[in-house]
RNA sequence: GGGGGCGUGGCGGAAUGGUAGACGCUACGGACUUAAAAUCCGUUGAGGCUAAAACCUCGUGUGGGUUCAAGUCCCACCGCCCCCA
């Protein structure tokens, strides 16, 4: 009964009987330790894309090797599924957000089951549900609680022609908004908060636990976060019961203050500017306003500014210096002031050099040098100079010296600022988590009781994609009475921004029908941390330090045990594929367009073309659908050739022929077992007393090498790519065998298909039954090597000369240092060039090589 | 400018300080076939020597260093990618 290998039959077969027979599911009570394998929810875009493949497919080789070594796992999947693309659909097609959401989950999970992951769809979670978005709601509500949440006044972008709030995404590098190409103004509106500030140093600290955590991204983080030592000092307006206030690193430089500067939108800054200024200065507001923050603070973009006339005291010198306001100066950052000292910041002396202002050097590299104009600025530490007691200081011990003698004077204190500002959780749109508040005329924002819980978003919406947000126009929604007071209240229009709902839902799963609570605390503890987390680089930021903050400030309300949620991260590396491009036009070029790969022409123009490879995108026309590759190869030569291409964290270049060869591979390992199971020979002729031949015993050496090397690949750090190599060594050497009658080679077989089964899961299944089982393969154990197997009678020795490979005898493996240096000397290599040396040493390494020390001549 | 990552054949990539290039792809040659596909076998870093081999030289971005021995460790430089300015 030869068969080809016929990934569409046994795929679904064994899809279904799995389903059936509810493998997947998450083992509730158990002796066995936990571990937690998850991959990054996606957005329901109602298309699977390559990358989702990728982090799926390393996830669920993960989760499967776990189960086979072990291990209890929970293995969920679910849908990030609030967001702007239902919203723009229903503003385009007049689609509902819902009915479109819902469809695309439906289908993309469609996609997702023809993958064979070993998903747990009991804890399927979709954040815009109302069972998600309740908890989210409830979640907020924490938050306000612990005076985490709170609303202000902050500048946003706005749409003057939409007349609504942009995300900064879908503002252009121009400044334009993305719809409707209006130049996007800065304006101050009430927003909701969180005060992701407070856990600032935490979060900051708490990096050092991760240490499955990929160095870049925790570095990244760290820079985020952007932890300055300095000091906070204060200079009185001159003529103003009023002082600036500034925070600066380079306290030791506040004696070469010669400015400073505040932000346009400061509230000091028409109380400080004189009547001659006045007109000048409100142009330069205007004009500033217009600029988005990028453009503001570019550090190509030259830095402009003006003077108000106003003057403040330099506390420390008792000196006066102008107050001017530049566009670099943000207010929503640190105190929204800055002081100037050109010589000694980079920016500062550009600046000062465009304006005219004064450079006054205090810092000198040492005390001998001679004092001349600088010609950039000197940011190294030095001797402190001009300034008045401090002199000839070192400038570092002189940063704490001044801080100290600041705080004594009342001029300013020690501050420790961090760049990281507080989490603008507000979008005033539909299709997102409404926020819980009701803001009364009497009572104020009053929380939105439990019991009410939770705000359901009104449906039969219009969706013009104009005006103020669409729930600010549902009037009998908005309209409620105070729950405090009883009189009429409107509600929260606001929604939350996405990642939100996606900072928590990780904790979800791990009790994710829970109905009376966001989830049971020992459900949680016993979950979480998550083991493995797997998803892009693109989240190093966002997405994974709102989850630590979520995570700690559940903790801090004794909701959670765990202080950080996912012990080890791996970020899985693009999807690219090549791409053609015509380097003088510009344009993109689909590969079906060019005729001859080896020699790229555009078809229109006849031009040659780049080639490159970058991810995979639809403007590039270099996508490559998962449907279609599934569709000809089954998922398991996907999955294959996924995990074999490149290791996981590193970019994975698309290419046929390699997807091709991995469909050979399993067909080869499809033969082989065949061959074994349709050859009914005897078993056990060769090796009747426990005395294996040497085909065998090499053969059982083949075997456990494999055992051996699949399992420490995979462990630490997963090296997929050279476990599977083992695998085709092992397949290699199975193919070679002469004692196919021997149990050894059934063992081989065995052992083939236990290691494959992570990887390939269908076609390990099938074999596995053909060969007589009747349990599923991956409830089967993970194999352990035997060392004994490993063993070998003869070793290769290589003979080095003065660290140069002179030749490889074989030797005996148990040869003592003594003997392989003898046999070593013995050899041919050696005898030829060590004739007429005098050696001077011998390094021998048992079971690898010797080496000859020859002394010079 | 600061921080992080990386640099190995035609390509993707392997190598606890100890035989560089595992495994795969491509290409080429051969077998099978009327032919093709599929499959199987062989060669595939560069150069030299040879009838063929054995063998020799060079070779992991560049230049130094440590070491009996360096892709791996140290120093300097060049280039690419990412984050922050």
């Amino acid at each position: 009964m030869e068969s080809r290998y016929n990934p569409a039959a046994i795929e679904q077969k064994w899809q279904q009987q799995w389903a059936e027979l509810g493998l997947d599911t998450t083992p509730e009570d158990s002796n066995k330790p936990k571990f937690y394998a998850l991959s990054m929810f996606p957005y329901p875009s109602g298309k699977l894309h390559m990358g989702h493949v990728r982090n799926y497919t390393i996830t669920d080789a993960i989760a499967r090797l776990k189960r086979m070594q072990g291990y209890r796992v929970l293995h969920p999947m679910g849908w990030d599924a609030f967001g702007l693309p239902a919203e723009n659909a229903a503003i385009d097609r007049g689609v509902p957000p819902q009915e479109w959401t819902y469809q695309n989950i439906a289908q993309m999970k469609e996609q997702l089951q023809k993958l064979g992951l070993s998903l747990d769809w009991n804890r399927e979670v979709a954040t815009c549900s109302p069972d998600y978005h309740k908890w989210t709601q409830w979640l907020f509500l924490q938050f306000y609680a612990s005076g985490l949440a709170y609303q202000r006044e902050a500048a946003v972008n706005w749409d003057p022609i939409d007349q609504t709030v942009l995300a900064n995404e879908q503002v252009d590098s121009e400044g334009n908004s993305w719809r409707s190409g209006a130049k996007v103004e800065r304006k101050l509106l009430n927003q909701w908060f969180f005060k992701i500030t407070d856990y600032a140093e935490q979060l900051l600290q708490d990096l050092d636990q991760l240490e499955g955590w990929p160095e870049r991204v925790k570095s990244m983080q760290a820079n985020w976060i952007g932890k300055s030592v300095g000091a906070y000092l204060e200079f009185p307006i001159v003529g103003m019961d009023e002082k600036i206030a500034v925070f600066t690193t380079r306290p030791d430089t506040v004696y070469g203050v010669s400015y400073v500067v505040l932000a346009p939108e400061h509230p000091l800054t028409p109380q400080v500017t004189t009547p001659d200024r006045k007109e000048a200065v409100e142009a330069f507001i205007q004009e500033v306003a217009a600029e988005s923050e990028i453009e503001r603070t570019a550090e190509d973009k030259p830095k402009r500014g003006i003077p108000t006339g106003g003057k403040v005291i330099n506390p420390f010198n008792g000196e006066e210096v102008p107050i001017w306001i530049a566009d670099y100066v943000l207010y929503e950052y640190g105190t929204g002031a800055v002081m100037g000292v050109p010589a000694h910041d980079t920016r500062d002396f550009v600046f000062a050099t465009q304006n005219d202002l004064p450079i006054i050097t205090v810092i000198m590299p040492d005390i001998t040098t001679v004092m001349e104009p600088l010609k950039a600025a000197y940011t190294e530490p030095g001797v402190m100079v001009n300034s008045g007691d401090f002199d000839g200081r070192d400038s570092v011990e002189g940063k704490q010296a001044i801080i100290e003698y600041a705080e004594e004077k009342g001029y300013g204190k020690a501050r420790i600022q961090y760049r990281l500002r507080d989490w603008l959780i507000s979008r005033q749109r539909y299709w997102g988590c409404p926020i819980p508040i009701i803001h009364c005329p009497s009572c104020g924002a009053v929380p939105v009781p439990d019991a009410d819980l939770p705000v359901k978003l009104p449906e039969n919406v219009e969706f013009s994609g104009r005006g103020p947000s669409p729930l600010a126009k549902m009037a009998d929604w908005v309209d409620v009475k105070c729950p405090s007071c009883g009189e009429a209240a409107k509600r929260e229009t606001d929604t939350m921004d996405t990642f939100m709902d996606s900072s928590w839902y990780f904790l979800r799963y791990t009790d994710a029908n829970n109905e009376g609570e966001a989830f049971e605390k020992n459900k949680v503890d016993d979950w979480m941390a998550v083991d493995q987390y797997v998803g892009g680089i693109e989240h190093a930021i966002l997405h994974l330090l709102y989850s630590r903050f979520f995570t700690k400030v559940v903790r801090d309300r004794g909701l959670v045990t765990c202080d950080e949620p996912f012990k080890r991260l791996l970020t899985q590396g693009m999807v690219q594929a090549i791409t053609y491009k015509n380097p003088n036009t510009g344009k993109y070029i689909a590969p079906d367009q060019v005729e001859n790969p080896e020699d790229p022409k555009d078809p229109n123009t006849g031009e040659k073309l780049q080639v490159f490879y970058e991810k995979m995108s639809k403007s590039k026309y270099n996508g490559v659908d998962p449907q279609g590759v599934l569709a000809k190869y089954g998922a398991d030569t996907a999955r294959m050739f996924i995990l074999f291409k490149a290791p996981p964290e590193k970019d994975l270049e698309w290419d046929d022929a390699d997807v091709e060869g991995q469909f050979r591979f399993l067909n080869r390992v499809w033969r082989l077992v065949e061959e074994f199971t349709n050859n009914p020979s005897g078993s056990s002729q060769t090796s009747k007393n426990g005395d294996l031949t040497k085909d065998e015993k090499d053969l059982r050496r083949a075997i456990h090498t494999a055992i051996k090397e699949v399992s420490e690949d995979l462990e630490g750090e997963y090296q997929f790519n050279t476990a599977i190599s083992e695998l085709m060594k092992l397949s290699n050497a199975l193919n070679d065998a002469k004692c196919v009658d021997s149990p050894v080679y059934r063992e081989g077989i065995e052992a083939l298909l236990l290691l494959l089964a992570p990887f390939a899961p269908h076609i390990a299944e099938e074999l596995w039954h053909n060969l007589g089982h009747n349990n599923s393969v991956h409830q089967a154990s993970w194999l352990k090597y035997d060392p004994e197997a490993l063993k070998v009678d003869e070793i290769d020795l290589v003979i080095q000369v003065m660290g140069k490979k002179r030749g490889l005898i074989q030797v005996p493996a148990g040869a003592s240092k003594q003997e392989l240096e003898e046999f070593a000397r013995n050899s041919e290599a050696a005898q030829r060039y060590l004739e007429g040396e005098e050696v001077k040493k011998v390094i021998v390494v048992p079971g690898k090589l010797v080496n000859f020390v020859l002394a010079k001549k």
